[in-house]
RNA sequence: GGUCCGGUAGCUCAGUUGGAUAGAGCAUCAGCCUUCUAAGCUGAGGGUCAUUGGUUCGAAUCCAAUCCGGAUCACCA
C-alpha cells in the first residue's frame, strides 16, 4: 500500500510539476492516533522540490490520489501533512487474503547463503549470562534471516586450547583425585569451571607469598610454581605430549557434554562446530602469501606485521618472531576454512563489542588479501550485560550462571502459575513443559527486547516479572486466543464474509498492526535486531488485548461479526506464535 | 592520551533513513471480574531528550565543542 502511494506521488509530481523524484525520498508514516487517517504523507520535501506551498500541494496531491489510486476513501490536510484514509475494503480483503496463510510475513528461500557464528565459549568454565545474550541474539537473528528468505548456516567455535584451558587442567591434575562428573555429581562444564577457580585461588595464594617477601607482582608471576607449570603444560600440549593431550581430551569431553545439555535447554542449534585446536595453525600460510604480495612486512626480529595506520588503526602483529600465530592469524585462517566449507555472501560474527577493534582489523586484512568473502564479513556487535550492582566479576562471584538462571526461571514460572491456580487440567508432565516454556519465554524476551548494540542491565527481580512488557504477556495473549478458538470449535466460516462489513476502530487498528508484520521481519533482518520484532509483538498483543476487552467475540451481536472476529483472532494468534518462534520462544495453547 | 560506543520519566527500555503534542513497561495512585483466561483492561501523576552552539520549514534524531559513563589501543584469547 505504501509503495502504491509512493508510486502515485511520483507520477503526481511528474504530471503536475514536471519534476522527477525517487520514491525513496518520500516519507510516509502511520497516521498518529489523534488525527483522522491511516497513512500520512509528509509533503514539506515535495513542496520544496515543486516550489509550491505545502498546504497547496498537499491538497492537490490528495485530490490526485483520490482520483488515481484505488482504495482511498478520503484525505485531510493538516499543516504540511497529508492524511490519507484507506477504504475498509482494503483491510477486510487483506485479512481474508492472508489470515489462513501459515507463512504470512515469511519470504521463501532466495538461495542466498549467509553464515552466522554465535556461542563461542571457552572450554574452561560453564556458560554465563553474557553467553546467554550472545546465544539468544545469534539464534534469533538466524531465524529472522531465514524468515526473510536467506539460507542460514549456524556455526559455533570452541576456544578449546590455550593457557586458560591448561589452568583448569593443571589444577585438576594436582588436586582432582580422579574426580569425574559421575563421581562428583556435577555437570562436566561446572566441574572443569570449579578447577579453574581452584587454580586461580591457588595462584593468588602463591603470589601473595612472594610479594610478602618483597617481590613485585611481575616478579612473583615469573617465579610462582603454578604459573611456570601452566606454561610448561601449554608447551607440552603444543608438542603433542600424549599425557597432556589425553587429559585435555577427557576434560574437554566432559565440558562438551555439559554444553550440549545447556544448549538443548536454551533451545539453540548449530550446523557445525569449529574447534580452535583444529584451526589455530591455519592462517600461517595466508600470512606467507600476504608477505609475498607485500600486504605484510617482516621486522628485524622476524615477526610479521601489517601496517593499518592509513586506515586509522595501528600496526598489528600477525605472526610472532618465533613463527607462532596470534589470535587474529587464527581468525584469518578460520574464515578461509569456513568459506571453503560453506561459500556464502556474508559471514556474521556474533561477538561482544569489546572486540570491535579486532573485527575491524580482521575485515581490513581479509580485504587487503583480496579474499572473496572479505566484503561480507560483518561483526554483529552486542553490548555487555551488567547487573544492577555493575559489571559481572568472576573474582567477586557475581557471575550469573546460565544453568542456574534457567532453573530459577522455571521455578518462578511454577510459583506464579500456582498462585493463579489455573492449571487444574494439567498433568505433571504438561506442567513441567509449561513452566519451562514460560520461564524461558520470560528470560529470552527480557534479553531480546533490548537493542543488541546497546549495553543492558540484567535486573534479576525484573526479569522474572510476568506482567507488562514481557514474554509471558504475549504468551498469555496467544493462549487466550487459542481458548477462544477451541470454544468456537470448527464453526468458523470465513466464506460468509462480505466486504461491506462495518469495521470497528479496534478491529481496524489490529489489522493495521498485522499488516506490518512482513515489514517488521525485513527490518529486523536488515538490522540484525530481534528487539524490533520483540517490540512489535508486544504492541500487537497489547492491541489485541484492548480489542478483546472491548469487543466480544463468541457473544458478538451478529454471526458475521463473530466469524470476522474469530478470523481476526486466529490471524493474530498465528503472527504472535510465529513471531515468538523467531525469538526462540514457544507460545503454549493453554496457561 | 588516540579511536569507537553510549547518555531519553524514579528504574528498565522504545523512538524505523530529520516530521505533528517525545512513548511503553515497572514502581506510585484511582477504577474494572455473576458474560470469551484479571499473567488482562481503563485512567492519573511523572521529561530542560547530559550541556551549549550550529544546520532548516521542522532536531531526541544530523554537525561541532564540552561534561559524564563504558570499551579498546597486548608477541592474551
Amino acid at each position: 500500500m505504501i509503495e502504491l502511494l509512493k508510486a502515485h506521488t511520483v507520477s503526481f509530481l511528474k504530471d503536475t510539476y514536471q519534476k522527477e523524484i525517487f520514491a525513496t525520498t518520500i516519507t510516509i508514516n502511520k497516521t498518529p492516533e489523534d488525527f483522522v487517517g491511516d497513512f500520512t504523507i509528509v509533503v514539506f520535501p515535495l513542496a520544496k522540490i515543486a516550489g509550491a506551498r505545502p498546504d497547496t500541494i498537499a491538497e492537490q496531491l490528495g485530490n490526485y490520489l483520490l482520483k488515481h489510486a484505488t482504495g482511498i476513501s478520503q484525505f485531510n490536510v493538516v499543516k504540511g501533512f497529508l492524511n490519507i484514509s484507506i477504504h475498509n475494503n482494503y483491510w477486510i480483503h487483506f485479512l481474508q487474503q492472508h489470515s489462513n496463510n501459515p507463512l504470512f510475513g515469511f519470504t521463501a528461500s532466495q538461495h542466498r547463503r549467509v553464515m552466522i557464528e554465535y556461542g563461542g565459549p571457552n572450554t574452561n568454565k560453564p556458560l554465563h549470562l553474557g553467553h546467554l545474550r550472545n546465544i539468544l541474539i545469534g539464534y534469533s537473528v538466524s531465524e529472522i534471516l531465514k524468515a526473510a528468505g536467506y539460507d542460514v548456516i549456524k556455526v559455533n567455535i570452541y576456544n578449546d586450547r590455550g593457557v586458560h584451558i591448561c589452568k583448569s587442567m593443571l589444577a585438576y591434575q594436582l588436586f582432582g583425585k580422579q574426580e569425574t562428573p559421575q563421581s562428583s555429581g556435577m555437570k562436566g562444564d561446572h566441574l572443569i569451571g570449579h578447577y579453574y577457580v581452584v587454580y586461580e585461588n591457588e595462584l593468588r595464594r602463591q603470589l601473595a607469598e612472594y610479594t610478602s617477601q618483597g617481590l613485585t607482582e611481575d616478579e612473583a608471576k615469573q617465579k610462582a610454581p603454578l604459573a611456570l607449570a601452566v606454561k610448561e603444560m601449554l608447551l607440552k600440549w603444543e608438542q603433542g605430549d600424549e599425557v597432556v593431550r589425553s587429559l585435555w581430551r577427557k576434560m574437554n569431553g566432559w565440558v562438551y557434554e555439559g554444553f550440549d545439555e545447556t544448549f538443548a535447554r536454551i533451545g539453540c542449534d548449530f550446523d557445525k562446530h569449529y574447534y580452535e585446536s583444529d584451526t589455530y595453525l591455519l592462517g600461517k600460510t595466508l600470512v606467507e602469501e600476504g608477505l609475498a604480495q607485500g600486504v605484510f612486512f617482516k621486522k628485524a626480529d622476524g615477526s610479521v606485521w601489517i601496517d593499518l595506520t592509513a586506515d586509522g588503526l595501528d600496526e598489528k602483529l600477525v605472526l610472532r618472531a618465533d613463527g607462532t600465530s596470534v589470535y587474529i592469524t587464527q581468525d584469518i585462517g578460520t574464515a578461509d576454512v569456513r568459506y571453503r566449507d560453506f561459500p556464502c555472501e556474508r559471514m556474521i560474527y556474533t561477538v561482544a563489542n569489546e572486540q570491535d577493534y579486532h573485527f575491524k582489523v580482521l575485515k581490513l586484512i581479509c580485504q587487503k588479501l583480496n579474499k572473496p568473502y572479505a566484503g561480507g564479513i560483518h561483526h554483529l556487535s552486542y553490548g555487555m550485560v551488567d547487573l544492577p550492582s555493575g559489571r559481572m566479576k568472576s573474582r567477586e562471584g557475581t557471575v550469573v550462571d546460565a544453568d542456574d538462571l534457567i532453573s530459577e526461571m522455571e521455578q518462578t514460572a511454577a510459583e506464579q502459575s500456582a498462585a493463579l491456580g489455573k492449571l487444574d487440567q494439567f498433568n505433571e508432565e504438561e506442567k513441567k513443559v509449561l513452566f519451562y516454556n514460560l520461564g524461558m519465554g520470560a528470560l529470552k524476551f527480557y534479553i531480546l527486547r533490548v537493542d543488541p548494540k546497546k549495553r543492558m542491565v540484567f535486573n534479576p527481580e525484573e526479569s522474572i516479572d510476568f506482567h507488562g512488557f514481557t514474554g509471558p504477556f504475549i504468551q498469555y495473549t496467544h493462549a487466550r486466543i487459542c481458548s477462544l478458538l477451541r470454544k468456537a470449535g470448527n464453526a468458523v466460516e470465513y466464506s460468509s464474509m462480505t466486504s461491506d462489513y462495518p469495521l470497528h476502530d479496534l478491529e481496524k487498528a489490529l489489522i493495521r498492526y498485522l499488516h506490518e508484520f512482513p515489514h517488521v521481519i525485513h527490518e529486523a533482518a536488515a538490522q540484525f535486531s530481534p528487539s524490533l520484532l520483540a517490540n512489535y509483538l508486544f504492541a500487537l498483543a497489547k492491541e489485541y488485548n484492548q480489542f478483546y476487552q472491548e469487543l466480544s467475540v463468541l457473544n458478538a451481536q451478529a454471526e458475521e461479526e463473530k466469524q470476522f472476529r474469530l478470523q481476526l483472532s486466529g490471524f493474530t494468534a498465528s503472527v504472535l506464535n510465529r513471531g515468538l518462534k523467531l525469538l526462540g520462544i514457544i507460545a503454549p495453547d493453554r496457561m
